[in-house]
DNA sequence: GCTTGAAGCTGTAGTTGCTACAGGGTTTAT
DNA sequence: ATAAACCCTGTAGCAACTACAGCTTCAAGC
């Protein structure tokens, strides 16, 4: 929070890439990085050719890792602020996006979910003997194993 | 020569690297990518210099293929090949890289639903009208909406 | 005004685990 | 002999950063 005096005139322009970064939980690569492929507008410069940001910057940068640590891609992302920076637009777009995003997440939670089961399976069953009989080497070997049959050529991207 | 009695030996050494592929279920591509990493070991060549396989091989790919579905990253894969390749070892080893890799299933779990509940109930809020009130893009911008508040600097690696 | 240490700059390369070419050569069946 | 299918190497690309190297600038203290 803001707890500010003043300051705000001074402080306004003044704010360095690390303080920035540091405000929205990330580094300054990170926040160049963004600049870089346009999900930040170019900063503005000091003489020395060093970035400074505004709170406004703050502001949208802690948008975009709030979003990001949901999960949203960064073309989603790009998405998301494109529209709220347009305010008046409707917002079904942004529902459909939360929404198809919502619909990977159970997806995702469902694979890892099976994924834990199998491998708690698989350490229960292992009696701590020699590799020859290790129940998890086994059932790595074998995929017949498997108690869950579904989508046996992988699992797809179940990070 | 060729006389069809013995296939096995014929046949063995015959598998082309797109039968090896098709049978472990990945691509070409993906197995000369193991062969480059060390997964699988150099394989042997025709006069022409194209990789012929044999079942050791298929059953080998299948190994990794099924480890890699289970989310075991390619160093762990490789730890546990190591294992398999010496059944008198004592397999504590390999129950503690499953074990290891359990947790942070576990974990990865964890916060995908805690994702899913909070997508869920920016989704229900959006009552659809403009982007100017937008639950959604509220929630992103602002993250003392959020209801549950651990690691407020970011959720990590939540995929 | 000068010095110093922290912070910042660009550009490039690395990470993980593949995948996708381009531009060739080989095998196999007919 | 020829055509189709397969395979080869090497390189570049993907996501989303992260980590340098080798330099410059800034801000604060004296």
């Amino acid at each position: 929070m803001t707890s500010s005096i003043d300051t705000s005139r001074v402080l306004d322009r003044n704010i360095g890439i690390g303080e920035l970064a540091r405000r929205a939980g990330c580094q300054p690569e990170t926040v160049r990085y963004y600049e870089r492929i346009g999900l930040l507008q170019n900063a503005s410069r000091t003489e020395g050719g060093q970035r400074r940001y505004d709170e406004r910057a703050v502001r949208r940068l802690a948008f975009i890792r709030h979003a990001r640590d949901f999960g949203f891609s960064v073309e989603a992302v790009r998405e998301l602020l494109k529209m709220a920076d347009h305010p008046q637009m409707p917002c079904h777009e942004v529902d459909a996006i939360a929404k198809h995003h919502l619909e990977e997440v159970e997806l995702r939670l469902q694979r890892l979910s099976a994924l834990r089961d199998e491998l708690r399976r698989m350490v229960s069953q292992c009696a701590g003997g020699k590799v020859e009989s290790c129940r998890i080497i086994e059932v790595l070997g074998d995929h017949r194993l498997c108690q869950h049959e579904a989508e046996h050529g992988g699992a797809g991207d179940l990070r």
